[in-house]
DNA sequence: ATTAGACCCTGATCGC
DNA sequence: TGCGATCAGGGTCTAA
């Protein structure tokens, strides 16, 4: 699912449908995703105009005009499907409510926002504006990979001791936020380093190497519209083809675009890494 | 303080 | 066509 260059791709097709626009009301169709909506959400929200669409890590948040923000996580299967609006010149159609349809944003204007998440790891919530950045879920997030902080020297100083794998390090949201399974393995196979490898124990220089290709990588990924493997599609539902572009995620006993070899997969705290046993150090 | 593993939930796919 | 096992891009919580 959606990792940040799919959630920033759902963002930039929000944009016309959400950006300065009213939220003529809101259907909220169960009372929980991951975690229970909050209080009387729909009423906050109706008759609210979106001031700013953002994105903070994985999460986009909707900035309004009475004061809140609704916080939206995609969890692993979350969608957000604009219909009715004009995009690129060609009318998208409102399709038939689909199962899992959780919520709804009927915009003014006649354009529908769908939130629709299978499994429901994803969540939402209102939060106070001026006081988001104290809110739980983005308070122990670490700087954006794009954000002046994420920089040579942090990532170096961050990683300085640890003894967990590399793997899992780039996947702690409160080191980096904002890579997830499938761009940590690009990464340190781009960055040549394997990802078993204990953190710490890394040379710095080899670290340092590693902010300008997360940069790289996720800018590639962002281009091409994000992932598509199952779940990620854009906002009006055309898939991402960053997938092709995969030199060792999901390509298991293929061969190595640079030895040869055949590429690996290994489950490292439950989550699968790929890479090459000959390129990776 | 760290780190591996269970868990949350549904759906797609694969082997039999 | 059916059935069980396995896997999935997220993150949190517990127990070692």
């Amino acid at each position: 699912m959606p990792e940040l260059p799919e959630v920033e791709t759902v963002r930039r097709g929000l944009l016309p449908a959400m950006e300065g626009v009213r939220i003529a009301r809101a259907e909220v169709n169960r009372p929980d995703l991951r975690w229970p909506l909050p209080e009387r959400m729909a009423d906050r929200l109706t008759g609210a105009r979106v001031v700013q669409l953002r994105r903070r890590s994985k999460y986009i948040l909707a900035d309004l005009d009475t004061g809140e923000s609704l916080l939206i996580h995609l969890g692993m299967s979350g969608r957000m499907l604009v219909s009715g609006a004009m995009l690129g010149g060609f009318h998208l159609d409102h399709p038939a409510p689909q199962k899992h349809d959780h919520v709804v944003l009927h915009m003014e204007g006649g354009a529908r926002v769908t939130f629709n998440d299978a499994r429901r790891f994803g969540a939402m919530d209102l939060v106070r504006t001026d006081r988001e950045a104290a809110h739980w879920l983005l308070a122990g997030l670490g700087p954006e990979p794009f954000g002046n902080d994420f920089h040579e020297n942090y990532l170096v100083t961050r990683l300085k001791g640890r003894a967990t794998p590399i793997k899992a390090a780039l996947l702690d949201q409160r080191i980096i936020a904002g890579l997830g399974n499938i761009y940590v393995s690009e990464v340190l196979f781009r960055a040549g380093i394997d990802p078993r490898r204990q953190a710490g124990r890394i040379a710095a220089k080899r670290v340092a190497e590693m902010v300008p290709i997360i940069r790289t990588v996720l800018t590639e990924a962002i281009e091409a519209g994000g992932s598509s493997l199952r779940d990620h599609r854009q906002a009006d539902g055309e898939l991402g083809y960053f997938q092709h572009a995969f030199r060792v995620y999901d390509r298991e006993d293929e061969p190595c675009i640079h030895c040869g070899a055949p590429i690996r997969r290994i489950v490292q705290s439950g989550r699968s890494s790929f890479f090459c046993p000959t390129c990776q150090r």
